[in-house]
DNA sequence: TCTGGGGTCCTAGGACCC
DNA sequence: TCTGGGGTCCTAGGACCC
């Protein structure tokens, strides 16, 4: 098996569509008070930027980094055209997340392959997958396991290729920390090393029940086979959607229901579009708030039978919010949906008792122009200057850089933003709830 | 100036049923 | 004059992953 790894996916994506980032600190991330960091380019990492650090932190730590807002759909538009190269590999793989997959290669017959076989055809891949992404470099681990692979990817980043050879996979685990073990985070090393469990060799001697004691019945099972490199876990090609959900964390604690009650409704829209277009309804219908205090709580109400009616979601969701003691205010809302069946059921559980009593919408204030648009990394284009992306905006003015992944760096300019000359630009199959918005977007209306 | 957004899987208690 | 037992569904929370 193969585990395939993107490096520093949408840093290198934003490299490659912005030449004049190449080889500089790049940070792609929530740029707002409360954002963090999805993923920092390999310069930005030597100043210590780390994903899922919070921005403000990676500001102290490297001020003159480019820090860009995601474009989710130009990486969704990547990830297919790399996916298919590795299908193109074999039929069976499994894609972990948009930068990420492993490939079964014993599916398209190629058994009992040498170390060097393994190594050609991962180089092979690493070729086919730079040439289809513009230039991306991956990481590629080799193994005769799920685990062994994505361990080995991690090895050699970025760029590098990892095979371990069938046989030694026990030894080759034997030194690690525990944590290399996917499914193991700070809780549960924290708990082994109570029992002094640190390394896998550690973890190796432990008994089965105690480790079972200390961790559960399902973790402590599986991890029992882990540490000894018994994994038989199969690539699983089609894996179905369990939950569909949206959350937005403000940049300040909302109080007023009234608009939090505007913003489930806006959400619960959200996943409904999102359930219907993925052919998808459900029966359990998921509030989340969190506290100031980043305490969350989660209220959740399971229906007669699936629906994907906007309607109907955000109903269940006002009743939950109501439901919900928000305190002094809170900072993050979530609605979600679950108990997922890919079909509709027939009218009989369904039918909305309420239909002749719609709900009514609770109007949002509207954004002001220069929310609406305009953040950093935001493609756009003027008819005098062509293609160009945002590179920082505010008091009334936008700051454009004239340049694409194929052309060399024009000039940058800076614009009012109400100049109706310079238009974003809409990137095909983007999702409406790729923009990004925030609460306090919201409440400057 | 702490701490995103999208997910998955597991646990535990209570209701309910046979 | 406490005490069945097993299975399933629902709800809430937590750990973890990228």
């Amino acid at each position: 098996m193969l585990h395939v790894d993107l490096d520093a996916f949408f840093a290198a994506v934003e490299q490659r569509d912005k030449p004049s980032l190449r080889g500089k600190p790049v940070v792609v991330g929530g740029i707002g008070l409360r954002g963090v960091v999805s993923t920092a380019s390999y310069e930005a990492r030597r100043y210590g930027v780390r994903s899922a650090m919070s921005t403000a932190e990676a500001r102290s730590r490297c001020p003159h980094a480019a820090y860009l807002s995601p474009r989710f759909e130009v990486y969704r538009r990547t990830s297919r055209a790399v996916m298919a190269e590795m299908r193109a590999l074999s039929p069976l793989v499994e894609p972990l997340s948009v930068d990420e997959a492993f490939i079964d290669l014993t599916a398209s017959g190629l058994t009992g392959l040498t170390v060097d076989e393994v190594e050609a055809i991962a180089n092979d891949l690493k070729d086919a997958i730079r040439k289809v992404s513009g230039g991306l470099t991956a990481s590629v681990g080799a193994g005769t396991s799920k685990l062994i692979a994505k361990i080995a990817s991690d090895l050699d980043k970025p760029d590098g290729v990892v095979v371990v050879p069938a046989g030694t996979e026990a030894e080759f685990l034997a030194p690690m920390e525990v944590t290399v073990i996917p499914g193991v985070g700070p809780a549960t090393a924290q708990r082994l090393s109570m029992s002094g469990v640190r390394t896998v060799a550690d973890l190796q001697q432990l008994d089965e029940d105690e480790l079972i004691r200390q961790v559960g019945s399902a973790h402590g099972t599986s991890l029992h086979r882990l540490a000894i490199a018994a994994d038989d876990r199969p690539v699983v090609s089609d894996r179905e959607t369990k939950s569909v959900s949206v959350e937005d964390t403000f940049e300040t604690d909302i109080i007023d229901r009234t608009l939090l009650t505007a913003i489930s409704d806006r959400m619960a829209h959200r996943v409904a579009e999102r359930l219907q277009r993925a052919q998808l309804s459900g029966r359990t219908v998921t509030v989340k708030t969190r506290m100031h205090d980043f305490t969350t709580h989660t209220r959740s109400s399971t229906l007669a039978g699936p629906t994907d009616d906007p309607r109907v979601v955000a109903r269940v969701a006002r009743r939950l919010l109501e439901e919900s003691d928000i305190g002094g205010g809170i900072r993050l809302l979530g609605v979600g949906v679950s108990s997922l069946a890919d079909w509709i059921q027939d009218d009989l559980f369904t039918e909305d008792e309420h239909a002749d009593n719609p709900i009514e919408l609770v109007e949002l204030p509207a954004r002001p122009r220069d929310l609406v648009g305009f953040h950093p990394g935001q493609d756009v284009v003027h008819p005098d200057y062509g293609p160009g992306w945002v590179w920082g905006s505010g008091r009334g003015r936008v700051t454009v850089r004239f340049e694409t992944a194929d052309t060399p760096p024009g000039p940058v300019r800076t614009f009012s933003i109400d100049d109706p000359a310079l238009t974003k630009v809409q990137h095909v199959g983007a999702d409406a709830d790729d923009e990004p918005e925030t609460g306090q977007n919201v409440e400057n209306g």
